[in-house]
DNA sequence: TTGTATGCGTTATCAA
DNA sequence: TTGATAACGCATACAA
């Protein structure tokens, strides 16, 4: 490939039929069907493609077609290793679909989520992915009445007007506390918050109601609220929980996310305190980074990459089906046991 | 906003002008130079626009201006934190010039990030950041050539025709290995490869030029080479470690990365070894979650956030300052001593 | 202050 | 099989 004559712009069409001494809609054929075409008009055209380093404009394309070909997915926090995990599976989805994949992060902030859609808007793309800060938030419903292909991700929406994926909370808590009551712990704390989170309250309810059917005191599943989903408040929960009188305190504790439950792990080593013995741990999420904690996490896992994969699959459906309809999709969680809730032989 | 009639497609500014009673190019000044425009006319328009749900439409304004309102970050290993961090330092600086940022994650594979590349230049983006697999792949040389604005981040290539972003990797192990030698360490392990990654050669020679001004035996720095630089890839470091004879094994070891150093850690523990009495660790890059593990880590720091925030800005001066000259910026890392190498008082 | 006309690069339709 | 032409939505130069 020579070097192309770069007088500011990029090499066009235009500029490729008239290398080849071909007209633009040859030049156009050769692109899209390429079948219509006399092998050696083909080959002339291609050579002085690579000859000029000529790359489709995907605006043109865009613009002339209508709308992008892509996907975009707005995370609720990059930090968070979980919600990368999503975006591959929904990457893994696009891709097959020949689809780009613009990944957002609104850093839980409404206002960064607003302007990210309107950005995604203003770009058409095909459909749009989230897991919003607030379900409820009104530039949700927007999305929507622009007749955008939307699903919500790892959330639930009450008005549910479109599709949406997640796991069951509710049973997630389940499996979480049934596994330290089978372990025999009686006095377990719940670490998580704010409450204004529905998969905070879900999981919390979960644990309440195995709690319940075994008959367990109601005061002896111990909320510990926080404010935050994250390594720092996991910390001070664990403070807290240590500052509980020993008649009270729990000897276990199911948080509501990993990065809660490293934090509370990495308080409750530096205390001196023994993981599992003196306090089990079950997080949530089954990030790698609870397999690959120093006292690795037992941990409610979630499908990851399968809730991308199944929330792309819808947002295509939805913007390719005519006869689409609105799908809540629920996985199953599935209690992975690890050396923070089982001692090792 | 009444309900846009949607016809299938987005209304345009025809179609706005139309509602409005006005042209075209009235509804484009207000768009783009609102002062020229009678605040009646302008009222009218602005109604219009609100009632019809009008969006501009980015393929169309690219296609008009040429070049598009965007820059690119290809990422090497998006379950890595460390790129997180540089990519929320790359899209500040975004943010601040109103560009918009995709972020793409080649996983390490070559032919993954030559798609990425590949799509970013049909898209027209203003400028490309790569963290590359290989820096002297050739669909690297292929943007510059292109005359994208190119910044290579955390890498430096050997060509340097183009700015680079990094910190300065043999003072990074220097550091590193001084601080364990202050320790009292006689006997180092550095954990890290392939060999094919330039940083993890420069961490190793600044850890052995340091090891040799001290005067200690050559073979007393012990290099455990890994296939990756993964947590996996530590535990197994651990494992051949804990393989070694007991008087050639290191009371220390220097992990290429956090990763690296969060699996040692973890094997450490489970091997029953007290960190940092039995074995001291330092990782390098301080990822959110060295300070997060259940013995936090010592770690040599870089900072993440400034590498992008730097980067940016210099792919946004070659995007716009004709007397831009490539610049390889060089940032100075520092330890950040933790209970992984300190044993608490 | 507002309106009209043109072109960005691509694809598709239609004619040759 | 190839070529000429129109249209996508927007921004702008220029005319009114």
């Amino acid at each position: 490939m020579s070097q192309p004559s770069r007088n500011g712009r990029a090499p066009s069409v235009k500029d490729v039929a008239k290398a080849a001494g071909v007209s633009l809609g040859t030049v156009s054929n050769v692109l899209n069907r390429p079948a219509v075409v006399s092998t050696i008009t083909r080959e002339r055209v291609e050579r002085a493609m690579a000859d000029l380093g000529f790359v489709r404009n995907e605006s043109a394309r865009q613009l002339r077609a209508g709308t992008s070909r892509a996907l975009a997915y707005v995370m609720l926090d990059g930090g968070n290793p979980f919600f990368h995990d999503v975006a591959e599976g929904i990457e893994t989805a696009a891709e097959a679909a020949d689809l780009s994949l613009f990944v957002c992060n609104s850093n839980g902030r409404p206002e960064r989520e607003a302007k990210h859609i309107d950005r995604l808007i203003q770009q058409r793309v095909q459909g749009i992915l989230i897991t919003p800060a607030d379900p409820d938030a009104a530039h949700l419903e927007e999305i929507a009445r622009r007749g955008i292909p939307f699903v919500m991700v790892d959330r639930f929406s009450s008005s549910g007007g479109h599709c949406s994926v997640a796991v069951d909370d509710v049973l997630g808590g389940r499996i979480a506390v049934e596994h330290l009551i089978d372990r025999g712990h009686q006095r377990v704390a719940f670490v998580g918050g704010p409450a204004s989170i529905g998969q905070v309250r879900e999981r919390l309810q979960g644990a309440r109601a195995v709690w319940a059917e075994f008959g367990l005191p109601e005061e002896d599943l111990i909320h510990v609220p926080t404010e935050a989903l994250t390594v720092n408040e996991g910390r001070s929960a664990g403070e807290r929980l240590a500052g509980l009188p020993s008649r009270r305190r729990p000897t276990a504790a199911f948080c509501a996310n990993d990065l809660l439950a490293l934090g509370l792990l990495q308080h409750a080593v530096t205390a001196g305190l023994r993981v599992p013995d003196d306090l089990a741990i079950v997080g949530f999420d089954d990030i790698d980074f609870a397999a690959a904690a120093a006292v690795p996490l037992t941990s409610v896992r979630q499908p990851r990459q399968e809730l991308g994969r199944t929330a792309a699959r819808l947002v295509l459906d939805e913007a390719t089906n005519p006869e689409h309809i609105h799908e809540q999709a629920t996985f199953v969680p599935a209690l992975v046991a690890r050396a923070s809730t089982v001692r090792r032989s």
